[in-house]
DNA sequence: TACCAGAGGAG
DNA sequence: AAATCCTCTGGTA
């Protein structure tokens, strides 16, 4: 290790948040550093609120602007607006709260072209200017981080804060701390972690007390931000009484984002775990438990929560220790989940320089954007505005044509490779040089440029914000995957695996962020263009492959599959196919390549979008069938995937016939538990919006007249029941169906039948064959 | 039976 | 508050 590496080590520090406050009529920008030793807040009050006008007449504007109150300075300064660098004014204002009021007048002036960079909030311009970088090493300061969960009264089905009192709260944090505090006496239950307190009040205080005890840097809920929080702060209020977690004291603030909430405690970023699952994994529910076995394989302590308040009143030492148990479970699994989560979230902050609290809230376009923008900064381009409310919806309404997909050949193939393109689009922003800035730019002539089939053309002399933007991401990525390689720390190769995770993650958004109606530097053109640019590759990969001999089975916007009919030496195959991607290899722009990405010895192609694989292991690979939708029952998707292994590992159809037999009787039988019949589907959009009302909304409205609440976003969990006329007058939200009352025709007619009979009508079975599965079913069909 | 709204998957 | 392409279900007339 050099000299510079051991004092860096000796100087770590990492900023966690940044904020401003306004101190005798001047904008203190506040920055919250966790260092070596322990916290550190920094001030800096010499940053001033500033934003940008263009005008056609930049002297007259200038005086006009001079004269308004909180105005503190007007520059001519120039800056980069499509390429070419023009002259702007710069306006510095007294205070952030100035801005919008001063933007709106500047507006209005009769020379104004447009006022820009107004609406960037003062703390990150901060950030964006001084090149500071959020979560800087936050790996080496070993962090501490905690997580809490609350239990509460639930006595008429959902807790309402004004009424029902906090039972319990449950806390974990990353020094090995466990507690349950609670404010009743069980007789009988003693817990090394359970601390009885003397009421309500003091349970709340003794968090509070807690977390600034154990110095927490990073606070962890599942959902705090529209339960935990909005509760807590509720509870604390009738106490007169703030959640003062803030590193000062100050306490949690609620604010909107979209239809949610955001509990922000101030210097000690909250992470709310719940939507970062919802965005990073694709599951039936997103309850706690289910994430927590997704992640780890391993079943959490779980409870009927609807009898909490059932168990509180009895206070019998066996139910209140399961309580306790499965409270404290919930903050161990939410600490656990914030440890495995929070690098690759801390990377994003990172890379996007936006504090964490607000990066792990965002969506892909606004992540995308942010990166932009202090890209944009650092290349002194003029940011575009954000688009009115009217463009936007404008712009929604246009659409253009995407990726192509080959109708695929139906029914069960041998000996099948597969082609992709690595990072398609990412690679074509970069090859055609694809922004906004470069398309049908005058300084190169047409011909001359790169021709989109869309009909644009692209520059080929200067290098746009997004195609290097792409391509810097594209650059570290391999530069971390190279390291990832040589590296042997296991930990240091985690946290590389996790930037690149982020890089990818960042440079695969690009394209969607072209159309996304918000965007400040939305191109339709230039998304037309990339779409129609793929489409080529694609279309031209596939008469290639038809060309060298190969039949092309199916194929979806990036990728071929191919296989040789007759042949059976499936190493002839391999080797074939490896030929052919060298030999396109060689004819594609740098940054592109077609990958060989796998060897399949048998698959069964349904449909567009479905299809199923065998890989060499024997092990299953399914896309798009029902088994991989959230919005059918277990039966029908594990009563599928026997049928799937049947024809396509034991290729035995009459097994298959007799898997459909027994499920089918089964069924009948009326023993199949509801686990294996609920049906998950999201309400995706208000209650009161639905022009058609399906069984899952039927079934969620029913539940709330029963005091359950559902709004959008929830995911409905469904039973189709045996009373009532229509299916969805049939379907009955789960908690509300006892075991047993199913509707056996239902489960069979429009469950399991459908989703076996697409796979075996795709293998040549007629519907009349199936109708009596079995009998006829023989061999002979392959 | 034909059509539409709605949902969720693929890439 | 990333995009389009595509299949399929259940309600309605």
């Amino acid at each position: 290790m050099g000299f510079r590496n051991i004092i860096t080590l000796l100087n770590m520090e990492t900023l966690l948040d940044i904020d401003y406050t306004v101190r005798d009529e001047k904008a203190v920008i506040r920055l919250y550093y966790k260092v070596d030793k322990g916290r550190e807040i920094r001030e800096i009050d010499d940053f001033e609120p500033h934003f940008y006008v263009t005008s056609d007449d930049l002297e007259g504007s200038k005086k006009n602007i001079e004269k308004l109150d909180g105005v503190v300075k007007v520059e001519t300064v120039k800056k980069v607006e499509v390429r070419q660098e023009i002259e702007v004014l710069k306006v510095t204002v007294k205070l952030p709260q100035n801005v919008p009021e001063l933007r709106g007048e500047i507006k209005e002036f009769e020379n104004t072209k447009e006022v820009r960079e107004a609406a960037i909030p003062f703390a990150e311009r901060y950030l964006i200017n001084s090149g500071i970088v959020p979560m800087e090493d936050a790996e080496q300061l070993d962090l501490r981080i905690a997580s809490f969960d609350l239990e509460v009264y639930n006595p008429r089905g959902e807790p309402k804060s004004e009424k029902d009192p906090l039972l319990m709260i449950s806390y974990a944090d990353s020094t090995g701390l466990k507690k349950v505090w609670t404010y009743r006496e069980t007789p009988g239950v003693s817990l090394d972690y359970l601390e009885i307190l003397s009421d309500e009040k003091e349970v709340i205080k003794r968090l509070i007390q807690t977390v600034k005890e154990q110095e927490i840097d990073i606070l962890c809920t599942y959902n705090g931000d529209n339960f935990d929080f909005p509760y807590l702060n509720e509870r604390a209020a009738k106490y007169k009484m703030d959640v003062g977690l803030g590193i000062d004291g100050s306490k949690v603030r609620l604010e909107r984002r979209g239809m949610n909430l955001g509990a922000k405690v101030r210097g000690r970023p909250h992470i709310d775990l719940y939507p970062i699952c919802r965005q990073v994994f694709n599951l039936s529910r997103y309850t706690l438990e289910n994430v927590y076995l997704e992640m780890f394989g391993e079943e959490k302590k779980d409870i009927n929560a609807a009898e909490m308040h059932k168990i509180w009143d009895a206070n019998e030492p066996g139910e209140m220790k399961e309580v306790f148990e499965y409270s404290m479970a919930d903050a161990v699994g939410t600490l656990r989940m914030g440890l495995a989560i929070l690098p690759l979230q801390y990377e994003l902050s990172r890379i996007t320089r936006i504090p964490v609290y607000k990066s792990s809230r965002s969506g892909s376009g606004q992540r995308v954007e942010d990166l932009l923008i202090k890209r944009a900064y650092e290349k002194n381009i003029l940011i575009p505005n954000k688009p009115s409310d009217r463009i936007a919806t404008e712009r929604q309404k246009s659409s253009y044509v995407g990726a192509y997909v080959v109708e695929p050949k139906r029914g069960i193939h041998d000996n099948i490779v597969l082609f992709d393109f690595r990072s398609l689009y990412p690679s074509i922003i970069i090859s055609h040089n694809i922004d906004p800035s470069a398309m049908n730019c005058a300084c190169c002539k047409k011909e001359e440029a790169f021709q989109s089939p869309a009909g644009h053309h692209f520059c080929k002399k200067n290098v746009g914000l997004i195609p290097e933007t792409v391509g810097e991401l594209i650059q570290r990525r391999i530069e971390a995957k190279k390291r990832l390689k040589e590296e042997s720390d296991p930990e240091k190769k985690r946290f590389l695996d996790v930037e690149q995770q982020a890089l990818k993650l960042l440079s695969n958004s690009m394209y969607g962020y072209f159309a996304f109606a918000r965007a400040v530097w939305y191109s339709r053109e230039c998304a037309e263009a990339i779409a129609a640019l793929g489409r080529q590759y694609i279309h031209n990969t596939i008469e290639a492959a038809q060309k060298h001999g190969f039949d092309v089975l199916y194929g979806d916007t990036d990728s071929i599959y191919i296989t040789v009919s007759g042949e059976k030496d499936s190493k002839k195959i391999i080797a074939e196919s490896k030929k052919f991607s060298g030999e396109i290899n060689k004819e594609l722009p740098g940054g592109m390549e077609l990958e060989f990405e796998g060897f399949y010895p048998r698959g069964i192609f349904i449909t567009k979008k479905r299809y199923a694989l065998m890989d060499e292991k024997g092990t299953l690979l399914v896309k798009g069938l029902e088994v991989r939708r959230r919005d059918w029952s277990n039966v029908a998707k594990e009563t599928q995937t026997k049928v799937l292994n049947a024809l396509l590992k034991d290729k035995d159809p009459e097994k298959a016939a007799e898997i459909v037999k027994g499920m089918v009787q089964m069924i009948k039988t009326g023993d199949v538990k509801l686990d294996d019949l609920t049906i998950h589907t999201q309400i995706t959009r208000g209650m009161n919006e639905y022009v058609q009302a399906g069984p899952h909304i039927v079934a969620a409205r029913k539940a709330i007249k029963e005091g359950r609440e559902f709004k959008q976003g929830d995911i409905v969990t469904y039973v189709v029941t045996k009373t009532g006329t229509s299916i969805s007058d049939r379907a009955r939200v789960v908690d509300f169906v006892e075991e047993g009352d199913y509707d056996a025709n239902y489960y069979i007619n429009n469950q399991v039948l459908p989703a076996v009979m697409r796979i075996l009508e795709a293998l040549g079975y007629s519907e009349d064959e199936l109708k009596g599965l079995g009998k006829q079913m023989t061999l002979g069909g392959f």
